[in-house]
DNA sequence: ATAAAGTATTATGTAGTACAAATAGTGTCG
DNA sequence: CGACACTATTTGTACTACATAATACTTTAT
Protein backbone atom coordinates (compact mmCIF):
# COMPACT_ATOMS: atom_id res chain seq x y z
CA UNK A 1 0.00 0.00 0.00
CA UNK A 2 2.32 3.20 1.05
CA UNK A 3 5.27 1.11 1.46
CA UNK A 4 5.96 -1.11 -1.93
CA UNK A 5 8.89 -2.47 0.47
CA UNK A 6 10.77 -5.33 -1.81
CA UNK A 7 12.25 -7.39 1.08
CA UNK A 8 15.48 -8.45 0.63
CA UNK A 9 16.75 -11.63 2.70
CA UNK A 10 14.59 -14.76 2.69
CA UNK A 11 13.70 -15.27 6.24
CA UNK A 12 12.11 -11.59 5.72
CA UNK A 13 10.39 -12.88 3.06
CA UNK A 14 9.18 -15.91 5.16
CA UNK A 15 8.41 -13.41 8.06
CA UNK A 16 6.36 -11.79 6.30
CA UNK A 17 4.91 -14.25 4.14
CA UNK A 18 3.77 -16.15 7.60
CA UNK A 19 2.88 -12.96 9.48
CA UNK A 20 0.46 -12.22 6.68
CA UNK A 21 -1.26 -15.50 6.34
CA UNK A 22 -1.96 -15.65 10.04
CA UNK A 23 -2.40 -12.08 11.32
CA UNK A 24 -5.18 -12.15 8.16
CA UNK A 25 -6.72 -15.14 9.31
CA UNK A 26 -6.09 -17.42 6.95
CA UNK A 27 -4.50 -19.31 9.68
CA UNK A 28 -6.13 -19.43 12.79
CA UNK A 29 -5.05 -19.32 16.22
CA UNK A 30 -5.07 -23.12 17.01
CA UNK A 31 -3.75 -24.38 13.26
CA UNK A 32 -0.72 -26.54 13.53
CA UNK A 33 2.11 -25.60 11.05
CA UNK A 34 3.90 -28.31 9.04
CA UNK A 35 6.58 -29.57 10.30
CA UNK A 36 9.61 -27.26 9.71
CA UNK A 37 11.23 -29.60 6.97
CA UNK A 38 8.01 -29.62 4.96
CA UNK A 39 7.34 -26.18 5.60
CA UNK A 40 10.65 -25.24 4.06
CA UNK A 41 10.43 -27.49 0.80
CA UNK A 42 7.00 -25.76 0.48
CA UNK A 43 8.51 -22.36 0.51
CA UNK A 44 11.74 -23.26 -1.40
CA UNK A 45 13.58 -22.20 1.82
CA UNK A 46 16.57 -24.01 3.64
CA UNK A 47 15.01 -24.76 7.07
CA UNK A 48 17.99 -22.46 8.46
CA UNK A 49 16.32 -19.92 6.73
CA UNK A 50 12.84 -20.87 7.94
CA UNK A 51 13.65 -21.59 11.43
CA UNK A 52 15.40 -17.74 11.90
CA UNK A 53 11.70 -16.59 10.20
CA UNK A 54 10.10 -18.33 13.29
CA UNK A 55 12.06 -17.16 15.99
CA UNK A 56 11.12 -13.89 15.03
CA UNK A 57 7.09 -14.83 14.76
CA UNK A 58 7.55 -16.23 18.25
CA UNK A 59 8.60 -13.01 19.58
CA UNK A 60 5.68 -11.36 18.40
CA UNK A 61 4.00 -13.80 19.88
CA UNK A 62 1.84 -15.16 17.00
CA UNK A 63 3.57 -18.64 17.03
CA UNK A 64 4.61 -21.14 19.58
CA UNK A 65 6.70 -24.20 18.62
CA UNK A 66 7.51 -26.94 21.04
CA UNK A 67 9.17 -30.51 19.98
CA UNK A 68 7.32 -32.83 18.72
CA UNK A 69 4.21 -30.65 18.90
CA UNK A 70 5.25 -28.73 16.52
CA UNK A 71 4.51 -24.90 15.89
CA UNK A 72 0.80 -23.34 16.70
CA UNK A 73 -0.60 -20.43 15.48
CA UNK A 74 -1.51 -18.65 19.44
CA UNK A 75 -4.29 -16.78 20.75
CA UNK A 76 -4.50 -13.27 19.44
CA UNK A 77 -4.38 -12.53 23.26
CA UNK A 78 -0.59 -12.97 22.91
CA UNK A 79 -0.22 -11.28 19.90
CA UNK A 80 2.25 -8.26 20.26
CA UNK A 81 -0.79 -6.05 18.68
CA UNK A 82 1.42 -2.78 18.65
CA UNK A 83 4.46 -4.34 16.82
CA UNK A 84 4.90 -1.68 13.73
CA UNK A 85 4.80 -5.49 11.33
CA UNK A 86 1.48 -6.76 13.17
CA UNK A 87 -0.42 -3.68 12.39
CA UNK A 88 1.09 -3.23 8.97
CA UNK A 89 -0.05 -6.96 8.28
CA UNK A 90 -3.51 -6.33 9.64
CA UNK A 91 -4.05 -3.11 7.57
CA UNK A 92 -2.41 -4.89 4.16
CA UNK A 93 -6.12 -5.69 3.13
CA UNK A 94 -8.93 -3.73 3.63
CA UNK A 95 -8.95 -3.31 7.71
CA UNK A 96 -12.60 -3.76 9.18
CA UNK A 97 -14.37 -0.86 10.79
CA UNK A 98 -14.04 -2.42 13.98
CA UNK A 99 -10.21 -1.94 13.75
CA UNK A 100 -10.54 1.35 12.23
CA UNK A 101 -12.46 2.36 15.22
CA UNK A 102 -9.99 0.94 17.26
CA UNK A 103 -7.53 2.75 16.27
CA UNK A 104 -8.91 6.07 16.52
CA UNK A 105 -9.89 5.06 19.94
CA UNK A 106 -6.26 4.91 20.03
CA UNK A 107 -5.43 8.28 19.34
CA UNK A 108 -7.96 9.99 21.17
CA UNK A 109 -6.41 8.44 24.25
CA UNK A 110 -2.41 8.93 23.36
CA UNK A 111 -2.32 12.20 21.15
CA UNK A 112 -4.31 15.21 23.03
CA UNK A 113 -1.97 13.53 26.31
CA UNK A 114 1.24 14.01 23.67
CA UNK A 115 0.37 17.26 22.76
CA UNK A 116 -0.20 18.36 26.71
CA UNK A 117 3.11 16.38 27.70
CA UNK A 118 4.61 18.12 24.55
CA UNK A 119 3.72 21.71 25.54
CA UNK A 120 5.31 21.32 28.60
CA UNK A 121 8.23 19.65 27.81
CA UNK A 122 9.64 20.48 24.59
CA UNK A 123 12.82 22.02 23.45
CA UNK A 124 13.53 24.22 20.97
CA UNK A 125 14.87 22.01 18.86
CA UNK A 126 12.49 19.95 18.98
CA UNK A 127 9.73 22.88 18.23
CA UNK A 128 11.76 23.68 15.05
CA UNK A 129 11.34 20.02 13.93
CA UNK A 130 7.60 20.16 14.42
CA UNK A 131 7.76 23.32 12.74
CA UNK A 132 9.67 21.91 9.83
CA UNK A 133 6.96 19.54 9.68
CA UNK A 134 4.22 21.93 9.46
CA UNK A 135 6.05 24.06 6.85
CA UNK A 136 6.25 21.13 4.59
CA UNK A 137 2.33 20.29 4.77
CA UNK A 138 1.47 23.62 4.03
CA UNK A 139 4.11 23.42 1.16
CA UNK A 140 2.86 20.18 -0.25
CA UNK A 141 1.58 20.09 -3.31
CA UNK A 142 0.04 16.61 -3.27
CA UNK A 143 -1.25 13.88 -1.14
CA UNK A 144 2.17 11.81 -0.83
CA UNK A 145 4.02 14.97 -0.01
CA UNK A 146 1.25 15.51 2.62
CA UNK A 147 1.15 12.15 3.74
CA UNK A 148 5.13 12.61 4.58
CA UNK A 149 4.90 15.43 6.24
CA UNK A 150 1.98 14.74 8.48
CA UNK A 151 3.16 11.97 9.82
CA UNK A 152 6.43 13.73 10.28
CA UNK A 153 4.25 16.50 12.32
CA UNK A 154 3.05 13.67 14.53
CA UNK A 155 6.15 11.89 15.03
CA UNK A 156 7.94 15.04 15.87
CA UNK A 157 5.06 15.78 18.47
CA UNK A 158 5.36 12.64 19.71
CA UNK A 159 9.59 13.29 20.62
CA UNK A 160 8.64 15.80 22.21
CA UNK A 161 7.44 14.59 24.78
CA UNK A 162 10.91 13.19 25.49
CA UNK A 163 8.62 10.22 26.77
CA UNK A 164 10.99 7.06 24.26
CA UNK A 165 7.67 4.76 25.51
CA UNK A 166 4.82 7.11 24.02
CA UNK A 167 7.05 7.93 20.70
CA UNK A 168 7.52 3.76 20.25
CA UNK A 169 3.62 4.17 20.18
CA UNK A 170 4.01 6.20 16.90
CA UNK A 171 3.43 2.78 14.88
CA UNK A 172 -0.37 2.72 16.05
CA UNK A 173 -0.46 6.30 14.91
CA UNK A 174 1.13 5.94 11.70
CA UNK A 175 -1.44 2.77 11.03
CA UNK A 176 -4.18 5.00 12.14
CA UNK A 177 -3.16 7.95 9.45
CA UNK A 178 -2.32 5.80 6.90
CA UNK A 179 -5.50 3.84 7.18
CA UNK A 180 -7.39 7.57 7.82
CA UNK A 181 -5.34 8.63 3.84
CA UNK A 182 -7.39 5.48 2.91
CA UNK A 183 -10.92 5.40 4.05
CA UNK A 184 -10.96 9.84 4.29
CA UNK A 185 -14.04 11.03 2.51
CA UNK A 186 -12.18 14.06 1.87
CA UNK A 187 -8.19 13.47 1.18
CA UNK A 188 -8.50 13.45 -2.72
CA UNK A 189 -10.13 16.83 -3.15
CA UNK A 190 -8.84 19.23 -0.51
CA UNK A 191 -5.97 17.05 0.74
CA UNK A 192 -5.04 20.06 3.03
CA UNK A 193 -8.26 20.74 4.82
CA UNK A 194 -6.77 19.52 8.32
CA UNK A 195 -4.61 22.71 8.14
CA UNK A 196 -5.60 24.77 10.32
CA UNK A 197 -5.76 22.31 13.43
CA UNK A 198 -2.11 21.29 12.80
CA UNK A 199 -1.49 25.39 13.18
CA UNK A 200 -3.47 25.15 16.13
CA UNK A 201 -1.51 22.28 17.70
CA UNK A 202 1.89 23.60 16.89
CA UNK A 203 0.92 26.94 18.28
CA UNK A 204 0.29 25.48 21.81
CA UNK A 205 3.07 24.01 21.94
CA UNK A 206 5.10 26.95 21.00
CA UNK A 207 3.54 28.77 23.42
CA UNK A 208 3.83 26.17 26.20
CA UNK A 209 0.09 26.00 26.61
CA UNK A 210 -0.67 21.98 27.42
CA UNK A 211 -4.27 22.52 27.97
CA UNK A 212 -4.65 24.01 24.80
CA UNK A 213 -2.59 21.88 22.82
CA UNK A 214 -4.95 19.12 24.37
CA UNK A 215 -8.02 20.54 23.38
CA UNK A 216 -6.65 21.03 19.79
CA UNK A 217 -5.16 17.48 19.54
CA UNK A 218 -8.01 16.18 20.47
CA UNK A 219 -10.44 18.30 18.07
CA UNK A 220 -8.12 17.14 15.29
CA UNK A 221 -8.41 13.60 16.37
CA UNK A 222 -12.61 14.08 16.87
CA UNK A 223 -12.73 16.19 13.48
CA UNK A 224 -10.31 13.01 11.77
CA UNK A 225 -13.08 10.37 12.91
CA UNK A 226 -16.22 12.23 11.22
CA UNK A 227 -14.21 12.63 8.20
CA UNK A 228 -14.03 8.42 7.60
CA UNK A 229 -16.43 7.12 5.02
CA UNK A 230 -18.48 4.36 6.39
CA UNK A 231 -18.80 1.82 4.08
CA UNK A 232 -21.50 0.38 4.62
CA UNK A 233 -21.20 -1.70 1.55
CA UNK A 234 -19.41 -5.08 3.12
CA UNK A 235 -18.42 -6.32 -0.37
CA UNK A 236 -15.07 -6.44 -1.82
CA UNK B 1 13.74 -10.21 40.41
CA UNK B 2 9.86 -11.05 39.76
CA UNK B 3 10.33 -13.53 37.66
CA UNK B 4 12.60 -16.31 38.31
CA UNK B 5 12.96 -17.01 34.44
CA UNK B 6 15.08 -19.78 34.17
CA UNK B 7 15.54 -19.96 30.25
CA UNK B 8 15.20 -23.29 28.81
CA UNK B 9 16.30 -22.69 25.08
CA UNK B 10 20.28 -21.69 23.70
CA UNK B 11 18.51 -19.18 21.61
CA UNK B 12 16.58 -17.77 24.38
CA UNK B 13 19.44 -18.03 26.62
CA UNK B 14 21.59 -15.91 23.58
CA UNK B 15 18.34 -13.44 23.25
CA UNK B 16 18.32 -12.31 27.04
CA UNK B 17 22.36 -12.07 27.63
CA UNK B 18 22.47 -9.71 24.38
CA UNK B 19 19.37 -7.81 25.05
CA UNK B 20 20.05 -7.15 28.84
CA UNK B 21 23.78 -6.04 27.48
CA UNK B 22 22.21 -3.90 24.97
CA UNK B 23 19.04 -2.38 27.04
CA UNK B 24 21.43 -2.10 30.29
CA UNK B 25 24.62 0.15 28.08
CA UNK B 26 26.99 -1.98 28.94
CA UNK B 27 26.91 -1.86 24.61
CA UNK B 28 25.82 1.55 23.47
CA UNK B 29 24.60 2.79 20.44
CA UNK B 30 27.09 2.37 17.51
CA UNK B 31 29.30 -0.63 19.08
CA UNK B 32 29.74 -3.46 16.78
CA UNK B 33 29.05 -6.77 17.96
CA UNK B 34 32.01 -9.45 16.86
CA UNK B 35 31.56 -11.24 14.10
CA UNK B 36 29.14 -13.89 14.08
CA UNK B 37 31.69 -16.85 14.26
CA UNK B 38 33.55 -15.19 17.16
CA UNK B 39 30.74 -14.50 18.91
CA UNK B 40 29.37 -17.60 19.12
CA UNK B 41 32.49 -19.25 20.16
CA UNK B 42 32.47 -16.75 23.00
CA UNK B 43 29.01 -17.96 24.04
CA UNK B 44 29.84 -21.41 23.84
CA UNK B 45 26.56 -21.75 21.08
CA UNK B 46 27.04 -22.85 17.62
CA UNK B 47 26.13 -20.03 14.88
CA UNK B 48 23.27 -21.35 13.82
CA UNK B 49 21.49 -20.75 17.36
CA UNK B 50 23.64 -17.09 17.68
CA UNK B 51 21.90 -16.34 14.50
CA UNK B 52 18.68 -17.13 15.53
CA UNK B 53 19.15 -14.49 18.52
CA UNK B 54 20.27 -12.15 16.28
CA UNK B 55 17.18 -12.06 14.13
CA UNK B 56 14.87 -11.64 17.05
CA UNK B 57 16.72 -8.80 18.22
CA UNK B 58 16.79 -7.40 15.10
CA UNK B 59 12.82 -7.51 15.19
CA UNK B 60 12.82 -5.92 18.47
CA UNK B 61 15.02 -3.12 16.70
CA UNK B 62 17.97 -3.30 18.80
CA UNK B 63 20.90 -4.41 16.48
CA UNK B 64 21.07 -3.87 12.58
CA UNK B 65 23.20 -6.55 10.88
CA UNK B 66 25.19 -5.62 6.85
CA UNK B 67 27.02 -7.87 5.28
CA UNK B 68 30.30 -7.08 5.51
CA UNK B 69 29.93 -4.58 8.14
CA UNK B 70 28.51 -6.65 10.75
CA UNK B 71 25.85 -5.92 13.72
CA UNK B 72 25.90 -2.84 15.21
CA UNK B 73 23.85 -1.82 18.04
CA UNK B 74 21.11 0.81 16.62
CA UNK B 75 20.08 4.06 18.39
CA UNK B 76 17.20 3.80 21.04
CA UNK B 77 14.91 5.63 18.84
CA UNK B 78 14.69 2.40 16.64
CA UNK B 79 13.94 0.43 19.83
CA UNK B 80 10.92 -1.42 20.56
CA UNK B 81 10.06 0.31 23.91
CA UNK B 82 7.32 -1.29 24.67
CA UNK B 83 8.32 -4.94 23.92
CA UNK B 84 7.56 -6.90 27.07
CA UNK B 85 11.20 -7.87 27.19
CA UNK B 86 13.08 -4.67 25.94
CA UNK B 87 11.04 -3.39 29.01
CA UNK B 88 11.80 -6.59 31.41
CA UNK B 89 15.71 -5.68 30.61
CA UNK B 90 15.04 -2.04 31.20
CA UNK B 91 14.28 -2.72 34.78
CA UNK B 92 16.12 -5.71 35.38
CA UNK B 93 19.23 -3.40 37.24
CA UNK B 94 17.05 -0.83 39.12
CA UNK B 95 15.32 1.83 37.50
CA UNK B 96 16.42 5.50 37.02
CA UNK B 97 14.04 7.94 38.41
CA UNK B 98 13.96 9.49 34.92
CA UNK B 99 12.37 5.83 33.83
CA UNK B 100 10.24 5.52 36.60
CA UNK B 101 8.79 8.85 35.84
CA UNK B 102 7.87 7.73 32.34
CA UNK B 103 6.09 4.52 33.50
CA UNK B 104 3.78 6.43 35.65
CA UNK B 105 3.20 9.37 32.85
CA UNK B 106 2.28 5.95 30.76
CA UNK B 107 0.05 4.57 33.64
CA UNK B 108 -1.45 8.33 33.59
CA UNK B 109 -2.12 8.20 30.53
CA UNK B 110 -3.58 4.76 29.23
CA UNK B 111 -5.51 3.71 32.80
CA UNK B 112 -8.12 7.16 33.44
CA UNK B 113 -8.81 5.93 29.95
CA UNK B 114 -9.36 2.31 29.67
CA UNK B 115 -11.49 2.35 32.87
CA UNK B 116 -13.58 4.83 30.90
CA UNK B 117 -14.11 2.60 28.26
CA UNK B 118 -14.19 -0.36 30.50
CA UNK B 119 -17.49 1.15 32.09
CA UNK B 120 -18.76 1.84 28.78
CA UNK B 121 -18.13 -1.37 27.17
CA UNK B 122 -17.67 -3.99 29.70
CA UNK B 123 -19.43 -7.42 29.49
CA UNK B 124 -20.97 -9.40 32.23
CA UNK B 125 -18.32 -11.76 32.16
CA UNK B 126 -15.38 -9.50 31.95
CA UNK B 127 -16.88 -7.53 34.92
CA UNK B 128 -16.92 -10.79 36.81
CA UNK B 129 -12.94 -11.61 35.90
CA UNK B 130 -12.46 -7.87 37.71
CA UNK B 131 -14.58 -8.69 40.51
CA UNK B 132 -12.67 -12.10 40.62
CA UNK B 133 -9.62 -10.31 40.42
CA UNK B 134 -10.30 -7.83 43.17
CA UNK B 135 -11.79 -10.86 45.72
CA UNK B 136 -8.50 -12.17 45.41
CA UNK B 137 -6.67 -8.90 46.35
CA UNK B 138 -8.90 -8.76 49.46
CA UNK B 139 -8.38 -11.73 50.67
CA UNK B 140 -4.46 -11.78 49.82
CA UNK B 141 -2.59 -12.34 52.68
CA UNK B 142 0.90 -11.85 51.68
CA UNK B 143 2.50 -9.60 49.52
CA UNK B 144 3.03 -12.16 46.87
CA UNK B 145 -0.52 -12.99 46.51
CA UNK B 146 -1.51 -9.00 46.60
CA UNK B 147 0.50 -8.88 43.63
CA UNK B 148 -0.41 -11.29 41.24
CA UNK B 149 -4.13 -10.09 42.19
CA UNK B 150 -3.29 -7.12 41.52
CA UNK B 151 -1.88 -7.62 37.80
CA UNK B 152 -5.04 -9.64 37.35
CA UNK B 153 -7.50 -6.43 37.96
CA UNK B 154 -5.52 -4.11 35.89
CA UNK B 155 -5.95 -6.77 32.84
CA UNK B 156 -8.75 -7.55 33.60
CA UNK B 157 -9.83 -3.44 33.13
CA UNK B 158 -8.02 -3.46 29.79
CA UNK B 159 -9.60 -6.48 28.70
CA UNK B 160 -12.93 -4.87 29.59
CA UNK B 161 -12.18 -2.37 26.97
CA UNK B 162 -12.81 -4.73 24.03
CA UNK B 163 -9.45 -3.13 22.31
CA UNK B 164 -6.85 -5.24 21.63
CA UNK B 165 -4.52 -2.61 21.38
CA UNK B 166 -4.73 -1.43 24.52
CA UNK B 167 -4.77 -4.88 25.76
CA UNK B 168 -1.19 -4.83 24.47
CA UNK B 169 -0.14 -1.88 26.91
CA UNK B 170 -0.42 -4.44 29.67
CA UNK B 171 3.24 -4.79 29.51
CA UNK B 172 4.29 -1.24 30.34
CA UNK B 173 1.25 -1.45 32.83
CA UNK B 174 3.25 -4.63 34.21
CA UNK B 175 6.40 -3.06 34.75
CA UNK B 176 5.22 0.30 36.10
CA UNK B 177 3.34 -1.72 38.77
CA UNK B 178 6.40 -4.12 38.92
CA UNK B 179 8.58 -1.23 39.77
CA UNK B 180 6.60 0.27 42.20
CA UNK B 181 6.68 -2.32 44.09
CA UNK B 182 9.64 -2.68 44.74
CA UNK B 183 9.98 1.21 44.74
CA UNK B 184 6.80 1.85 46.87
CA UNK B 185 7.52 3.52 50.47
CA UNK B 186 4.50 1.38 52.12
CA UNK B 187 4.12 -2.01 50.60
CA UNK B 188 5.83 -4.04 53.43
CA UNK B 189 3.65 -2.01 55.75
CA UNK B 190 0.53 -2.32 54.16
CA UNK B 191 0.50 -3.04 51.03
CA UNK B 192 -3.47 -3.10 50.97
CA UNK B 193 -3.80 0.38 51.13
CA UNK B 194 -4.81 1.03 47.83
CA UNK B 195 -7.69 -1.66 48.17
CA UNK B 196 -10.48 1.25 48.10
CA UNK B 197 -9.05 3.14 45.45
CA UNK B 198 -9.42 -0.24 42.99
CA UNK B 199 -13.14 -0.72 44.69
CA UNK B 200 -14.09 2.12 43.89
CA UNK B 201 -13.12 1.96 39.86
CA UNK B 202 -14.87 -1.26 40.02
CA UNK B 203 -18.06 -0.22 41.28
CA UNK B 204 -17.60 2.91 38.55
CA UNK B 205 -17.33 0.09 35.86
CA UNK B 206 -19.88 -2.09 37.34
CA UNK B 207 -22.42 0.29 37.60
CA UNK B 208 -21.02 2.01 33.93
CA UNK B 209 -20.27 5.60 34.96
CA UNK B 210 -17.46 6.27 32.39
CA UNK B 211 -16.38 9.70 33.55
CA UNK B 212 -16.62 8.31 37.44
CA UNK B 213 -13.71 5.28 36.21
CA UNK B 214 -11.80 7.52 35.23
CA UNK B 215 -11.50 10.00 37.82
CA UNK B 216 -10.82 6.98 40.73
CA UNK B 217 -8.64 5.42 37.98
CA UNK B 218 -6.75 9.06 37.49
CA UNK B 219 -6.35 9.13 41.63
CA UNK B 220 -5.44 5.87 42.26
CA UNK B 221 -2.28 6.01 39.47
CA UNK B 222 -1.59 10.25 41.24
CA UNK B 223 -1.67 8.48 44.28
CA UNK B 224 0.92 5.73 43.53
CA UNK B 225 3.16 8.08 42.22
CA UNK B 226 3.33 10.05 45.66
CA UNK B 227 4.27 6.95 47.15
CA UNK B 228 7.31 6.17 45.19
CA UNK B 229 10.22 7.05 47.35
CA UNK B 230 12.65 9.21 46.08
CA UNK B 231 15.88 7.29 46.75
CA UNK B 232 18.45 10.72 46.11
CA UNK B 233 21.38 8.08 47.48
CA UNK B 234 22.52 7.14 44.17
CA UNK B 235 24.81 4.90 44.70
CA UNK B 236 23.59 0.75 45.00
C1' DA C 1 49.17 12.44 -9.24
C1' DT C 2 44.38 11.70 -9.13
C1' DA C 3 40.27 9.42 -10.14
C1' DA C 4 37.93 5.74 -12.05
C1' DA C 5 37.50 0.94 -12.56
C1' DG C 6 38.20 -3.48 -11.25
C1' DT C 7 39.72 -7.04 -7.92
C1' DA C 8 40.48 -9.08 -3.38
C1' DT C 9 38.92 -9.73 1.04
C1' DT C 10 35.72 -10.52 4.64
C1' DA C 11 31.46 -10.83 7.05
C1' DT C 12 26.70 -12.07 6.71
C1' DG C 13 23.12 -14.93 4.16
C1' DT C 14 21.56 -19.54 2.71
C1' DA C 15 21.70 -24.57 2.11
C1' DG C 16 22.23 -29.03 3.75
C1' DT C 17 23.60 -32.87 6.86
C1' DA C 18 23.94 -35.02 11.18
C1' DC C 19 22.78 -35.78 15.64
C1' DA C 20 20.81 -34.45 20.48
C1' DA C 21 16.81 -33.73 23.27
C1' DA C 22 12.20 -33.77 24.41
C1' DT C 23 7.62 -35.65 24.34
C1' DA C 24 3.19 -37.71 22.58
C1' DG C 25 1.77 -42.12 21.65
C1' DT C 26 2.18 -47.05 22.01
C1' DG C 27 2.92 -51.18 23.93
C1' DT C 28 4.13 -54.17 27.74
C1' DC C 29 4.40 -55.92 32.21
C1' DG C 30 2.86 -56.14 36.90
C1' DC D 1 -6.40 -51.56 34.82
C1' DG D 2 -2.56 -48.77 35.87
C1' DA D 3 2.27 -47.75 35.83
C1' DC D 4 6.34 -47.98 33.35
C1' DA D 5 9.38 -48.40 29.62
C1' DC D 6 9.96 -47.88 24.71
C1' DT D 7 9.55 -45.90 20.23
C1' DA D 8 8.70 -42.64 16.83
C1' DT D 9 8.61 -37.97 15.53
C1' DT D 10 9.55 -33.22 15.68
C1' DT D 11 12.13 -29.35 17.28
C1' DG D 12 16.82 -27.89 18.98
C1' DT D 13 21.80 -27.49 18.18
C1' DA D 14 26.16 -28.05 15.77
C1' DC D 15 28.96 -27.98 11.83
C1' DT D 16 30.33 -27.50 6.98
C1' DA D 17 30.16 -25.46 2.58
C1' DC D 18 29.20 -22.03 -0.43
C1' DA D 19 26.60 -17.61 -2.21
C1' DT D 20 26.19 -12.77 -1.85
C1' DA D 21 27.15 -8.22 -0.76
C1' DA D 22 30.02 -4.47 0.65
C1' DT D 23 34.31 -2.60 2.03
C1' DA D 24 39.16 -1.92 1.09
C1' DC D 25 42.79 -2.19 -1.85
C1' DT D 26 45.10 -2.07 -6.29
C1' DT D 27 45.59 -1.21 -10.79
C1' DT D 28 45.15 1.55 -14.82
C1' DA D 29 44.08 5.48 -17.65
C1' DT D 30 44.08 10.36 -18.19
Amino acid sequence: MVKPMVVRSLHNQVIHELGRQIVSGELKPGDGLPREELLAERMNVSRTALREAMKVLSAKGLIQSRQKTGAHVRETIYWNQLDADVLAWRCASMPTDDFVEKLVEMREIIEPAAGAAAARRRTPEQLARIEAAYAAMAAATDLEEWTEADLAFHEAMLHCTNNELLVSLFSVIETALATYFVLSARTAADFKYSLPHHKKVLDAICRRQPEVARQAMAKMVVDSRSNIRRHAKKKA
